[in-house]
DNA sequence: TTGAAAGCGTTACCAG
DNA sequence: CTGGTAACGCTTTCAA
């Protein structure tokens, strides 16, 4: 592997110029830089990214640490995952997978040794163990979430109350005047993700905004507690029901439940759910779709984090951002099942 | 941060035994190695993996290069990235994403800049762009898939054609002479992802040796394509009609189709198909469910890998090795649908 | 069993 | 605008 050295003596220069045609970080004439980018690319050098990081004290590698939780929606983890990484690309720096099972050690670790210059934490709950942790990291870090006390922290997530209002409001306007919201599986429930609650709290807003009727009725993985909801949410409506079911695996459920009660959505009933739109392609949610937007939320979260260690002004930041919701209307694509 | 040097300092020993106490790679008699622990724990230090990158020629990260095809299952993708993760951990190594729309010079620039020490390869097609790039760059690679030419590449992968051959055999056991397998949705086919073929041909041989029919027909995301395959499969078919659906997105499609024509899964017809335990767990697949083992194969990848690694003969490797694939009886938890 | 010192390949400062 | 050189923090060889 030739090194900087190689390219200077090639290029007839010392090293230190061809470092700085590398960075741009000082004027180079024209006929010497050219001299360089010949040998460059003639030795197909490419710098080595250890004594970079050791000399710069700059990895620029982003430690993501992504979440563990068999019940949670893998696939949407993905996108993710997906969009941080080539994002990260944009702004020239790579992505380190942390795993949540090292749990805070593993965060110690990743910026104790270096490996990395900043963290984006995902999935982050109410009260989250790997907080105070983070805040006395001294590195650049970015949640994707709101935890209970986002003090001193940068966070960064969907806009969920904004999608709870959308979701009552859409329903309204459809002329729907008792709504019912069918929770997220427990597993969701349980581990207190800050964005349940505020989604919920939206539905309620826009309820008492509009002066609908929003029903609140547990959800699940097994047929028997949605069946059950179903029961009490028809009970309680006379006209044509309406449903909102924001979880996944449970819009699945829903949808079942339905039809085999011969219900028609879109017709009979009046379903809406999130889902990404390709996601939505495979498997539509009936009437609307709303959409978390998670590739738009990961896109910043990769921005800040970039700007922050941009700037490294080493003192704790704080901000917290939310990424509008939008309602994609699917009405007219629906096939009755 | 401390240094090794700082432990050292605080140990009264030279920066080289800080040093072999960490990496054990000469014998350190107990007195000094108490006192050259007591030291680093005190000053909590962490060797910078910079400098250690540096001296050792050695990173201690794998790179995983990870597809990014909207059409796939994203789920299923992050069970791999997920497991692969923490079984590098286990083996004291790190995960880098290096994202596949960087393409070949993705791979390129992280051997190079000697960001990572080898590289995992997913979804690998037939024929991929991306070998001759791997074949030439001097570090281990290990793929998971199998390409049509894999000589001189270390591959493993889910053993396909066994998965084929013990659906068939299921379905057969069970009395059916007639089966018909509907095909991965054409994102899949078309991008000639071997395994295709693998579970095809595995399918094929079966049926031969077992003298019973199997009858290719096409799947797809829209219902009336695979709803045709269902009118073709159930006319060739005189008994109960067998289903075999490898993809995931098209099981789903088939099992809606199949209970709007009043045909009871599990009862009336039999369905057998590709789930990770998980999704099974929530989305029963009636019958059987064929477990292609994600996991297993992840953690053999990247075990293999660390024995490349640590054995580090520079010499190109060629291995071929397959999971085996099990069935996974789940007829006595099955809910009638 | 231990210490001293020479790299590893950059960056960045100090001169010119 | 450019060159020389001292770090950066570790590993490893050579001596003792």
């Amino acid at each position: 592997m030739p090194t900087s050295k190689d390219v200077a003596q090639a290029a007839g220069v010392a090293q230190s110029t061809v470092s700085y045609v590398l960075s741009g970080k000082r004027p180079i004439s024209e006929k010497t830089r050219k001299k360089v980018e010949a040998a460059i690319d003639q030795l197909t050098y490419q710098p080595n990214a250890g004594a970079r990081a050791l000399a710069s004290r700059k990895t620029r590698v982003i430690g993501l640490v992504i979440p563990f939780i068999p019940e949670l929606e893998m696939g949407s983890i993905m996108e993710f995952v997906s969009v941080i990484a080539s994002t990260a690309r944009q702004y020239d720096h790579d992505i380190l997978l942390v795993t949540d099972d090292e749990g805070a050690a593993g965060l110690r670790r990743v910026v104790g040794q270096q490996i990395c210059d900043g963290l984006i934490l995902m999935q982050v709950e109410d009260e989250d163990e790997r907080l105070p942790v983070v805040r006395s990291l001294n590195v650049p870090v970015v949640l994707i979430g709101i935890p209970r006390d986002p003090s001193g922290l940068v966070c960064i997530d969907a806009d969920f109350e904004m999608a709870g209002e959308h979701c009552v409001r859409d329903l309204a306007a459809a002329g729907h005047s008792v709504i019912s919201v069918i929770d997220w599986q427990p597993a969701v429930m349980d581990r207190h993700v800050n964005y349940v609650d505020r989604f919920l709290h939206g539905t309620d807003v826009a309820a008492k905004a509009l002066g609908v009727t929003v029903l609140h009725l547990p959800g699940g993985t097994d047929r028997a507690t949605i069946s059950e909801s179903v029961d009490k949410a028809l009970a309680s409506t006379t006209g044509k029901p309406a449903f909102i079911a924001p979880d996944r695996t449970i819009q699945d459920i829903l949808r079942r439940i339905l039809s085999s009660r011969g219900l028609t959505l879109g017709l009979d009933v009046s379903v809406i759910g999130s889902a990404s739109p390709t996601l939505a392609e495979l498997q539509p949610i009936p009437l609307s779709t709303i959409d978390l937007r998670p590739a738009e939320v990961s896109r910043r979260a990769v921005k800040i984090m970039c700007q922050l260690l941009e700037a490294d002004s080493h003192g704790p930041h704080e901000s917290l951002e939310l990424v509008p919701t939008v309602i994609t209307h699917r009405s007219s694509t629906l096939r009755p099942q």
